[in-house]
DNA sequence: TTAAAAAACTTGTATATACAAGTTTGATTT
DNA sequence: AAATCAAACTTGTATATACAAGTTTTTTAA
């Protein structure tokens, strides 16, 4: 299936970025060369390649070229620097485990969030995941994702640790945008256990829409931060 | 001072649709109308319109013409539905008041952000504000402004009760990105004391670096949330 | 009066061209 | 060898044009 127009230019160079074909720092061969390779104006050319500026996947420098910027900035959310460590620049090695597998349940009653009937009929996957810095946790998450064409997810391992990857990978769906709230509230019992701190302490707490590019196919997530020493990016 | 091309369009087409003369659901004018108005192509006037687009200013649809969306909804971070609330689908009317009028004053020592030596020298403008829902205050923010080329900034009222409102009609300051951190602390008694809580509830803290069209001009802002009743969404 | 067709709009895509302005590269001069 | 200058790139802005495609309004026909 062969696409017209800049859509063809904008989703080939878009694979070559995200594939890594071209990495963060790269050039992209100038407007003129792809206009000749496409067969294409100029003017069409640049109406592609502005939409790839939008979406921060290259910058735009007069006299130089379209500069790769690298994948799309996904929601991670830990600072990969320490509140205390932010002015001195260190950088911090996060880790993830997983410490309830993925597994088919029933939505919990009362869900945050609206759920459709087809959503409900569906049930979830369920799976909760800690982070850590130096072996102490710092947030404790649990995910829930609607059983829709889902296959292998609860079989399959997870590609690099990462939900994001794996989904996009295994499963074709991207994350292209996110509702959070974020509250302060004190610690359950539950939560002080897996965050390794006192029952009562300040814990920031964000409940999580990700909305995909399946439409109405959303990832809801909610998450518990220990934030004494860390601080939380968005 | 007279503006060229695109940009001026641009500017001229936001500033209506944040002063309020164009609101949610209006048509702009059509291109070609735009075109003859300016004195300038059709196409130049497209390139001005698909800015204002990727800001989430206006949609457009095909055979109708380019739809008013409204303010940016960018960097507004009380929600406005409750955290109980939000399944009624209830609105809620949030309000501004400015607690201490903005004056300029030398940065405070160990400021949390780097300062250049130009910020420091120039001093900077303070002020802050509380948000109340139902005259509950839910929000105390105290901001930071370098008092570089911001003469009228403290004897002018602000425009809309908004900062920056304020900042795009009365000094052409536009906000283009945000770095902003997330903490759940305790009250400290300041803070309590404002916000009408005890000292020691779990609060909200958000640190934040706005960054501007002008270059090296960045706002700085601290906030503490009451999240008892409302959730910050980002 | 109603319904269908046509006309008059709207934005979307695409081309070819021109010059401005910033960056890199290579030749020339010192 | 180093500095200077010019040429050859790059993206940025702007125009004038053409037709496609979707929406609204007007006209026409039943």
């Amino acid at each position: 299936m062969t696409q017209i127009g800049y859509v063809k230019v904008q989703k080939e160079l878009k694979k070559k970025i995200i594939k890594g074909e071209y990495i963060k720092g790269d050039l992209l061969p100038s407007e003129n060369k792809l206009s000749k390779q496409y067969g294409l104006s100029r003017m069409t050319i640049r109406h592609a390649l502005k939409d790839l500026e939008n979406e921060g996947l290259i910058s735009r420098q007069q006299g130089k070229g379209s500069i790769v910027e690298g994948k799309r900035k996904s929601y991670e959310l830990l600072s990969k620097k320490g509140f205390t460590e932010v002015m001195k620049g260190k950088e911090i090695k996060i880790d993830t485990e997983l410490v309830k597998k993925p597994r088919i349940e029933n939505w919990r009653e009362n869900f945050y969030w609206n759920l459709t009937t087809e959503e409900v009929s569906a049930k979830c996957i369920v799976f909760s995941r800690t982070r850590t810095i130096d072996k102490k946790p710092i947030m404790f998450e649990k995910t829930y994702i609607p059983n829709i064409g889902m296959k292998t997810f609860c079989s399959k391992p997870f590609v690099h640790n990462s939900l994001f990857d794996t989904l996009l990978i295994n499963h074709d769906i991207e994350i292209t945008g996110v509702i959070q709230k974020f509250r302060a509230v004190t610690a359950s019992e539950k939560v002080a256990k897996r965050l390794s701190i006192s029952k009562g302490s300040p814990i920031l707490e964000i409940v999580r829409k990700l909305a995909t590019n399946r439409p109405d196919f959303f990832i809801y997530s909610f998450l518990y931060c220990n934030t004494d020493d860390f601080t939380i990016e968005a």
